[in-house]
DNA sequence: TGCCGGATCCTG
DNA sequence: AGGATCCGGCAA
C-alpha cells in the first residue's frame, strides 16, 4: 500500500474552505473485519457554522447535531431520508459548528460497492451511524495523506441538496477535483 | 404525542 | 417525476 500520513487535529482544526479544499486528494480509511478499505475523496462540501443556513447547526445545538459543535476532527455521521447515512468531518474550534460533507471517493482498496455520492460511499466504506463521534485521529477509522498525492485542479459549485437554504444554498461551498470520473454530480 | 421534512438514491 | 423509509425537531 502506498506510503500516508494521517491527518491529525491540527488539520481540521482551521478554517472550513481550507480544510475542505485539503481534503480532496486524501485517502478515507475504514478498518472493518480485518480489511482496510481506501477510498480517495473527490468531491466535499463545506458547512461553515451556525449562521450557514443550509448547515444543520444553523438552529443551534440539538441532539443530532451535537458533535458539530464538539472539538474538530471528529465525524459526524447522520441518517438521511430514513435510509442512508451521510459522514462529516468537524472542522474548527469547539462550537463553531462547522463540518465539511465527504461526497464522493474514488476506489482505492477493498470498496465493494459504488462511492459517488454522499449515502453510497458511506454503504461501501461500512460508515454508520455507530460511528457519530468517532475520533478521526485513531486507528480504525482516519484520514490520511498519500506521500504520492498530485497536484488537483478545484471546481467550485453551489451545494447539493439545500435549496431551501435561501442566499446560501447559491454560494460555492461544494469543491471536487475537475474531471475526475468519480464525482457524484457535473 | 403527532406530524412533517429532509446535506439521497433508484426506478419508471 | 415519484416513492422508499426513519427519525429528529417542533407545534400542540
Amino acid at each position: 500500500m502506498t506510503n500516508m500520513q494521517k491527518l491529525l487535529r491540527p488539520f481540521y482544526d482551521r478554517a472550513t474552505l481550507t480544510v475542505a479544499k485539503d481534503l480532496l486528494g486524501t485517502y478515507l480509511v475504514h478498518d472493518v473485519a480485518g480489511e482496510r478499505r481506501i477510498g480517495r475523496i473527490v468531491e466535499v462540501e463545506a458547512y461553515l457554522g451556525s449562521h450557514d443556513r443550509a448547515s444543520h447547526s444553523s438552529k443551534g445545538r440539538t441532539a443530532r447535531n451535537a458533535v458539530m459543535f464538539g472539538p474538530p476532527g471528529h465525524a459526524y455521521v447522520y441518517l438521511i431520508y430514513g435510509m442512508y447515512c451521510c459522514m462529516n468531518v468537524v472542522t474548527e474550534a469547539q462550537d463553531h459548528g462547522a463540518a465539511v460533507l465527504v461526497r464522493a471517493l474514488a476506489p482505492v482498496a477493498n470498496i465493494p460497492l459504488r462511492t459517488q455520492g454522499p449515502g453510497l460511499l458511506c454503504k461501501a466504506m461500512q460508515i454508520d451511524r455507530r460511528l457519530n463521534g468517532h475520533d478521526l485521529t485513531g486507528d480504525t477509522l482516519f484520514i490520511a495523506m498519500p506521500a504520492d498525492r498530485p497536484a488537483v485542479r478545484i471546481a467550485a459549485r453551489p451545494r447539493i441538496g439545500v435549496a431551501y437554504a435561501g442566499e446560501w444554498a447559491e454560494k460555492p461551498l461544494r469543491f471536487y477535483i475537475q474531471d475526475d470520473p468519480f464525482v457524484s454530480r457535473k
